[in-house]
DNA sequence: CCATTACGCTACGGGTCGTAGCGAAAGCTC
DNA sequence: GAGCTTTCGCTACGACCCGTAGCGTAATGG
């Protein structure tokens, strides 16, 4: 996270259950108030922790709320369901589930938004909740690759950037379907973003 | 936009030289400052008018930079390129281009993130952002079915089904790309990006 | 026991918010 | 032009949150 206790061996430490209610607090503080009426005087006190200490762990609400959403984000696994498709259906049921709860929903965008005049805080992003999806589409497309389902790409640039666009294509419908259209990724509709994924528009009905 | 004019016509009619010195101070304020960091005291002050002028036209910051936003996709159109897959490149390509701006990067997230706690706000957004954006979908659809590339849907529901998967892949794809990994859509990305999305993962390399 | 660091608490200047109140300006109707 | 109505610019205000400083205390390790 943000503990920097590489050198310093002495003196009191700092309390990892003050680190723990301070992220519960602000998940609970963002689904009670939402991202723009947070305010880190109020999850210091709903954490039970003075303000001065929140503010020596953190630098920012940016940076607060990042580390709380990025928590939400480890239960994402890929279990082998046998097939490319069953493999994609699952995981993005799973990522669709979580950012249908609200504490995902206002934070995450906000976070996303911010991040946009702030490189620090993009890579902090990057690091601590994309890194975590980009290994799961890697990993399930070397699977369906081993299967035969997808072509090999021999030429590591080439199957960067078709990584980089398969990811950008399913995290992006999904938080799209969710945030913006603001209807819920349910069963039915990953079943049809699945088949166009793998057949293309054309071959969809 | 925000005008309500309908029964009263007497008195001092509002300013529209104001609403539009507001709107271009929001985004010039955008580019400069940034969502968070962005003031209305301080909008009012580059358009030239009072604060209390501005909280008579606008709710708050939201209803704000939604108005201010929305004037950037006013240009979007979608020109008969010959060809689906020439459509969808070319609208896409528009589409990123708005969203490399910084005024529409540092303000959609931001307003798209506070939508979720307000359903006004969020229909403010669908009416004068998205639906611009859906309409383009649909004609595109609708062209390429009448050239044969698509087939036709007969069940009206599925139609809106599908019209809505179709969006939320296109534009989801191009706003993940574009603000959360933070690279270009480029005119390669875009290839590679139509080309999956009308032959599907399994035909390209 | 002592150095060192974390903690809780209080207090503070600085900034923004959103509103109220005022007189002046700009329209429309007659 | 007289009179009515609404908008405009301006000032001022209490309320809130920010981020930090200072202090005494608590919890470690040497």
């Amino acid at each position: 996270m943000q503990s920097r206790t590489p050198a310093s061996r002495t003196g009191r430490p700092r309390s990892a259950a003050a680190d723990a209610a301070i992220l519960a607090a602000t998940r609970e503080a963002l689904v009670e108030l939402g991202w723009s009426k947070l305010t880190l005087g109020d999850v210091a006190t709903r954490a039970g922790v003075a303000k001065t200490t929140l503010y020596r762990r953190w630098a920012g609400k940016n940076e607060l709320v990042v580390d709380a959403v990025a928590e939400l984000f480890d239960e994402l696994e890929l279990p082998d369901r046998g097939s490319l498709a069953a493999d994609i259906e699952g995981v993005v049921l799973q990522f669709a589930a979580i950012l249908a709860r609200p504490e995902a929903k206002s934070g995450l965008m906000a976070v996303v938004a911010e991040s946009t005049r702030d490189d620090a805080l993009r890579e902090r992003i990057r690091a601590s909740i994309v890194e975590r999806q980009m290994r799961l589409v890697l990993e399930g497309r070397a699977r369906a690759q081993r299967r035969g389902e997808l072509p090999s790409v021999p030429d590591p640039a080439e199957a960067t950037r078709t990584g980089d666009l398969i990811f950008d294509v399913v995290a992006g419908a999904v938080v799209h379907r969710t945030l913006v259209s603001g209807k819920p990724a349910d069963e039915e509709w990953v079943r049809s973003f699945t088949r166009v994924l793998l057949l293309g528009l054309a071959s969809s009905a």
